[in-house]
DNA sequence: TGATGGGTATGAGAAATCTCATATATCATG
DNA sequence: CATGATATATGAGATTTCTCATACCCATCA
């Protein structure tokens, strides 16, 4: 074992190496399974995923997207809700599985813990707010650039439309103009597989916009 | 003290009764300014606030509200921020107010108030996250009649409007469009100090809008 | 085999929203 | 009082986005 530092070390106040083990997705895993009872906690080391959820009508919808280092599956192990969302994996993720069974009451109890989950989760709701907050203002161009670099990561962006213009809080017609847009502009090139970046310098540039600021 | 309960004995395991004062706020009233060290934790009993930010540029930007019940100034307290936002009260509010001082390393190790605020504060990413994602989709006719509604509670609305529409993600023009609108379906009166709701049904049709389900 | 449903795709016109230009009122400040 | 900064207000034309209508392809299933 000729670990510089255990990942988990800053994150616990006592020893979690025996209840942890250490889980590796490509992108396109599912790392859980919409609806499932789910006892253990997750911690995303490296990567990213998706956050999906089936609605009553039966459409999914993609409800975020989460970046490392983050935990996954919190609030079913602290007891506030009982079914995960679906969780995929975006970038190639190494995420570690710690098993609520054996150590559960010990972790509900670890203040080092639950004081680093408390400013985590604080810090990821003012980020997602002002985020939010900031991209209602740009039109989809620059928003489905952002998304397609998000999440395309090796080049080939092969989101579901009706998902993605969900996502994007626009219509599908809409969604499909803009993104004909890209492929004229020479931006996409659509293959058989997914559509394939072309210039991903031109979709930074679309999504960043920096210059526009509204009123 | 004839206390049915004492309202903050469920989100602690100690008592904080000692340490807390209740502090009452009219609707209007600034509760935190913006930009001030702060040391106090911050328990939000009863009402709604509305929690805003100066950005570099001068402006002043809505980022959230935040119903009861609720903590405030709950990252500052961990010591994961500095500088508190701003915070006023757009309902009137009752709030307690517990000195860091005297109690602020016994509040870090007090399992049951941080397995309390980790949930709360999931909750309210989840909710949040929801929430602004499903009000994308609705025309600003929509979201400022909800935001109206929750702006307003005394019959009176009086928000600044360069604030409100930054706040909508709409441009100030297009903000006073719908606005005027309004006034000339009779739903909103202008007087000399805001806009007198003469219809408050009207708005809430409006801003329901349950049938309305792209896709 | 035919039917059904979902994802994909495209067109045309309508509605929502933006940009730019201009004007007035208010308020602090020298 | 004059001045500049900010909020308020309104108009006209351009752009974005929506609605509705219509296909096609391909899977599943009876």
């Amino acid at each position: 074992m000729a670990d510089a530092r255990f990942p988990l070390e800053d994150y616990f106040g006592f020893d979690v190496r025996p209840y942890s083990a250490l889980v590796r997705f490509e992108a396109g895993d599912m790392i859980l399974s919409e609806g499932e009872a789910n006892d253990a906690l997750f911690f995303l080391e490296q990567g990213r995923v998706k956050v999906s959820v089936t609605q009553p009508n039966g459409k999914v919808l993609i409800v975020s997207f989460i970046d490392a280092p983050a935990f996954l599956g919190e609030l079913e192990f602290l007891g506030a809700r009982e079914l995960t969302n679906g969780v995929t994996a975006v970038l190639p993720c190494a995420c570690w599985r710690i098993a609520g069974t054996r150590c559960r009451e010990r972790i509900l109890n670890d203040t080092t813990f639950l004081r680093k989950l408390c400013v985590m989760q604080g810090r990821r709701f003012v980020q997602n707010a002002e985020k939010s907050a900031r991209s209602q203002s740009y039109p989809l161009k620059a928003r489905l650039a952002q998304f397609i670099l998000q999440t395309a990561p090796d080049g080939v962006y092969r989101e579901k439309h009706t998902e993605a213009a969900a996502y994007l809080g626009v219509t599908y017609r809409h969604y499909l103009y803009v993104l004909a847009d890209f492929v004229d502009c020479g931006i996409l090139e659509k293959t058989f597989q997914g559509y394939r970046i072309r210039d991903s310098e031109g979709l930074r540039s679309l999504s960043g916009m920096e210059t526009l600021c509204r009123l």
